[in-house]
DNA sequence: TAAATAGTGTCTGTAAGACAGTATACT
DNA sequence: AGTATACTGTCTTACAGACACTATTTA
């Protein structure tokens, strides 16, 4: 904490250490019936921090390409997977003197959401190198950094805000089907939810608007349904309460 | 945009050019009847980005005596203000090229609730460099950097999260009573809110204990109100619904 | 007693939860 | 017909909004 090891540098000037920023992105979808985040793996490199360990996708800002930082979080995505309109949004910061052994770093963390088949995983990628994950199983790994607290942020204001807005939208592919999207509303949350209030919900909500009623596949059973498209991708519905008028939040 | 100007750094290495690391924050009270924030006045020199124009408090990161970010903001609050347990909260970070001409720079954006009489504004301090105005004004103020868009997105969340958090009992001097924090509710608000929904809610909330009877004044009128303590300073209860019933959002 | 402020009670509207019931497809 | 899935209706509960009412203080 002392200040006297390092040359002194001008009161207003620009020649002081700098921190190492970095953009960490958690990417989410909807996939088996489970919430799954992606994880990609650290270079098994004893010269690199935590060689061999599963991380979040993402890396040092570079002020020569990025213009912003979700320039840089959109280009970090794009090397990871060939989604190309997620739904993201910032989750915060985190930044000290420890979260990285190479030094004093600070990195800017989004999360994404993608209906799972929008993904296409670069082509040279390896299931041991980049893979879907369960969130809960993620969670749990020794993820390298202070991913697993980033992920646990990510987790919680997705779940937070599950309860008070149409998010889970954007994790599934669009046409969708009313008990579709209330299944991974239930994925995500966890439990189970009124079919009717649901329904109501959704469309008191306004923010869908019908596309037809669903192809037939073979081998479909039951009632087909009607299937409906976003008004507006570029976010999500509010509704007046939570689900189970349980107050539930983010920290954000 | 080309790399191909600057030295080629290694692949996984950290010698590559860093962007500057700064952290703001935006420090609201409640007082003559208004929802202000703290500004400070940027050094009148020419060398310096944006001369004379009021700014938020906030500076670089001092990777020699911050321990993380959190720690960076209390540091940029204790040297402007007496305040010492602020409710502090991050709000997200700001990166661009563009939004400081001394280059590549991204900002870590904090914002903090005090009681007005909390604060105890730094000896030195002059009216004309250090001052509390009306957020609203501050807001169409010309202010330095992109301090203008971070203002707006602290009153936005903060108005937002008032709607369903007990958040502004952190704007008023404990102990305090239910016609005073409902004061600040509308102060904050820009509304009225009904006193007997009011009441209602904060009381069902549970992040109340009762404080004794208001003290008698001299010339105080009327009929003496209960006060109150939060039960936890370190963070807000939150309520099922919105006032109104109306969706009010933060973007977090 | 009048004025001012604190606090309560009652009615209504809205939307969620529970769950039974109806509708439309396939085999 | 039987089964599977989609969708609707009805009753109850919870709580915000409106607003009239009571309570306790000082002048």
């Amino acid at each position: 904490m002392s200040a006297s090891k390092a040359p002194r540098a001008p009161v207003h000037g620009t020649s002081f250490a700098r921190p190492l920023t970095s953009v960490d992105v958690v990417l989410f979808t909807v996939q088996a019936d489970a919430l799954q985040v992606l994880l990609v793996r650290r270079p098994d490199d004893a010269a690199e921090p935590f060689p061999g360990r599963w991380a979040l996708p993402g890396g040092f800002v570079n002020v020569e390409v990025d213009a912003s930082l979700l320039d840089c979080a959109l280009r970090k995505l794009r090397e990871k997977t060939g989604a190309i309109t997620p739904y993201l949004e910032q989750l915060g910061s985190w930044g000290s003197a420890t979260r990285d052994p190479r030094g004093w770093s600070a990195t800017h963390c989004f999360y994404a959401l993608v209906p799972a088949m929008a993904v296409a995983l670069h082509k040279g990628a390896r299931a041991d190198e980049v893979n879907w994950f369960d969130a809960d199983a993620a969670l749990r790994k020794r993820l390298a950094f202070d991913h697993a607290e980033l992920l646990a942020a990510a987790l919680a204001r997705l779940r937070g805000k599950v309860e008070y807005t149409s998010l889970p939208a954007f994790l599934i592919e669009e046409p969708f089907s009313l008990p579709a999207l209330q299944h991974v509303y239930e994925v995500v949350l966890g439990r189970p939810v009124d079919k009717s209030a649901f329904r109501k919900r959704m469309l008191d909500g306004g923010f869908m608007e019908e596309a037809g009623m669903r192809a037939a596949e073979a081998g479909q059973l039951g009632r087909p349904a009607m299937t409906y498209r976003l008004r507006d991708r570029s976010q999500a519905a509010l509704f007046p309460r939570t689900f189970n008028a349980r107050g539930a939040d983010d920290a954000g």
